[in-house]
RNA sequence: GGGCUCGUAGCUCAGCUGGAUAGAGCACCUCCCUUCUAAGGAGGCGGUCAUAGGUUCGAAUCCUAUCGGGCUCACCA
């Protein structure tokens, strides 16, 4: 039994025996700053079943609890609010209890928990990742990690978009102007030689567009007439129909692209355990839609396509197969969802992070799911997040207004470099080591930077001004982090003695109490698929230790015991900090 | 127009299933580097929690309406 269940319990018996009444809940929360006490009991809801004045219910429960619940050393009651002292003698038993856990907050996975399967980043293979998938990864890939840390297996995979006429356009304009240039001849990585033959692409069409206008065109005729759309189109139409050059081609241009896609993952950090392509997916579906139509959830209109009637649960009717029979993106997601059950049984939901401006789509698919009656389809969830928005407004690839991830990342570095050099930090250090520690700090802003945000909330970038360094920022919580190390590092003496009797500061209380929360925290996290209460909660741990630090001497203490117990308590801080940020995929450095 | 979503300090954001005087950082002003890393700490200034109603002991939080921003309502993906 926990400290909060037995002060519930306590605060239970107390009306018991005092009041006669049956208390079902007791609401407990930390107590505020102002006043004195750790753990603050509401007595206010009692009064629904028991009358009386609540200062004097909150002395009498006070009272009890100190007689009968021994952690609990005193009591003060404020208004309706009974706050409860908790004796330092549970606090250093709780520390000395977490001390050597290295797994501390974190659940072991157990067989009979269903796997979950997180899918992020969903690239296209006709440009490079922007600064919009670098939000994607970086939330798919936490939350992947605090599932996995909250007890469950998981499956991070991706769903590539490897196929169709966007694809086609950048390879046509390869073929056309390209004059057989590769990422070896050029040096440009894959990814990129590829997009500039997008935007090559949609320059050309373009001016062929204006050209038809002058010619007497309207507009929305142009748009369809261009002839290198309509080569594309041809061009589509020849890949489908599996045409030997063009699907080698395909394959070529592809291949490079994920090279280059792997660099920037390697470079964020960010891995996965599958792969599907949409080349493999997109003529899948169209049996389930069958079955769909034989169990009579969807419907067949005179002109043979395929409907769902979604009207009773106040949305739409839906299509979901073409009248000539082909796939429309629903079809292959439907597909795609019972594939991925068949290839890993032990799938038990799914979560999809994917851009709020499909929210009514995945609503959609999810309610079609559980319709066709899979018992997985109760635990779908779509991760959704809001766009980043730059000073300048909306990214737009064609526009050329994306922020490139290599570049972004790159540039992070390069403006970590700048602050600590100007600070002089790490003189004595080789370009080597510090190039990796500026990396880490670079990447530690931005990820920190976007990660911190709910992710339902849209999110202004602004990359001139770069990511703070202070404050709720990646680095500052570093910074604490290598400082801890630094105190390590110094204290000599043997770490592993126990601590007996030592009064307790109020700061070393907070921390405790701070760290504590720690399990709840990642539990929470798992459950509303947020990563922002991992890096809130860290944050706050920092301010903790950081206010600590400045006004609790570490080797200046009084006693052994009590330097001892400080060291240790930066030790568990520093392991703690460490842990949660690996949670959110963010390095932390030993120094900087 | 229908649906979804967001609106908290000048700016960027926290605020758990309703609880005490709404919290941080940046910016601005005061202090604190002979002690473990000042990318730090202590304090000050700054709020009609978009607006108006409602629910109750008690609302930033729940409900309704309104205003404002965003997204979405394709036989595109």
């Amino acid at each position: 039994m926990n400290l909060q269940q037995a002060i519930s319990e306590g605060v239970k018996a107390a009306i018991q025996e005092s009041y006669g009444a049956n208390l079902e809940a007791v609401e407990l929360q930390a107590t505020r700053k102002e006043f004195e006490g750790d753990i603050t009991v509401v007595v206010f809801p009692m009064l629904r079943i028991v009358k009386g004045n609540p200062v004097q219910i909150g002395e009498a429960v006070g009272q009890y609890l100190v007689d009968h619940v021994k952690e609990i050393k005193s009591y003060n009651v404020v208004k309706g609010f009974l706050n409860l002292v908790i004796s330092d003698a549970y606090y250093l038993d709780f520390f000395s209890r977490i001390k050597d856990n290295e797994q501390y907050g974190f659940v072991t996975p157990s067989k009979d928990n269903k796997a979950v399967m997180v899918e992020y980043s969903s690239p296209n293979t006709n440009k490079p990742l922007h600064l919009g998938h670098v939000r994607n990864v970086l939330l798919g890939y936490a939350v992947a990690e605090i599932i996995k840390a909250s007890g469950k297996k998981v499956y991070k995979t991706q769903i590539i978009n490897d196929r169709g006429i966007h694809i086609c356009k950048s390879m046509l304009a390869w073929q056309k102007f390209g004059n057989d240039e590769t990422p070896e001849s050029t040096g440009l990585k894959g990814d990129k030689l590829v997009g500039n033959y997008y935007v090559k692409f949609d320059q050309v069409y373009k001016g062929q567009i204006t050209e038809l206008i002058s010619q007497g065109k309207t507009e929305e005729e142009a748009k369809k007439e261009a002839p290198i759309l309509i080569e594309a189109q041809e061009m589509l139409r020849k890949w489908e129909a599996g045409d030997q050059d063009i699907v080698r081609l395909w394959k070529t241009m592809n291949s490079w692209v994920y090279k280059g896609f792997d660099q920037t993952y390697k470079a964020i950090g960010v891995d996965f355990d599958s792969y599907y392509y949409e080349s493999n997916t997109y003529l899948l579906g169209k049996d389930n839609i069958e079955e769909g139509l034989a169990k009579g959830v969807f419907f067949k209109k005179d002109d043979g396509s395929v409907w769902c009637d979604l009207t009773s649960e106040g949305l739409d009717e839906k299509l979901v197969l073409r009248s000539d029979g082909t796939a429309v993106y629903m079809t292959q997601d439907i597909g795609t969802a019972i594939q991925r059950i068949k290839d890993n049984p032990d799938i038990g939901g799914m979560i999809y992070t994917v851009g709020n401006e499909q929210d009514y789509h995945f609503k959609v698919l999810f309610l079609i799911l559980k319709k066709l009656g899979y018992d997985w389809a109760q635990h779908l969830h779509h991760l959704s997040y809001g766009m980043v928005d730059l000073p300048s407004g909306k990214m737009k690839s064609r526009e050329g207004t994306v922020v490139d991830a290599d570049d972004l990342i790159t540039e992070m570095g390069r403006t970590a470099s700048e602050i600590s050099q100007e600070l002089g930090k790490l003189d004595g250090y080789t370009q080597e080591e510090k190039d990796e520690i500026y990396n880490t700090i670079g990447l530690g802003a931005l990820k920190y930077f976007i990660l911190k945000v709910d992710p339902k909330k849209r999110i202004l970038f602004n990359p001139k001004e770069s990511v703070d360094f202070q404050g709720n920022t990646g680095p500052f919580i570093q910074y604490t982090y290598a400082r801890i190390q630094a105190i390590m590092r110094k204290a000599e003496f043997d770490l592993n003695t126990k601590i007996t009797e030592i009064v307790l500061h109020q700061k070393e209380k907070e921390l405790i109490k701070q760290l504590e929360l720690y399990p709840e925290i990642i539990q929470t996290a798992a459950h509303d698929l947020s990563p922002a209460i991992v890096a809130n909660y860290t944050y706050d741990l920092v301010k903790s230790y950081n206010s600590f630090f400045q006004n609790v001497s570490i080797f200046g203490a009084d006693s052994d015991q009590e330097k001892l117990f400080r060291v240790q308590l930066s030790g568990l801080v520093g392991k703690t900090i460490k842990s949660a940020f690996k949670l959110l995929g963010i390095d932390v450095p030993n120094r900087m």
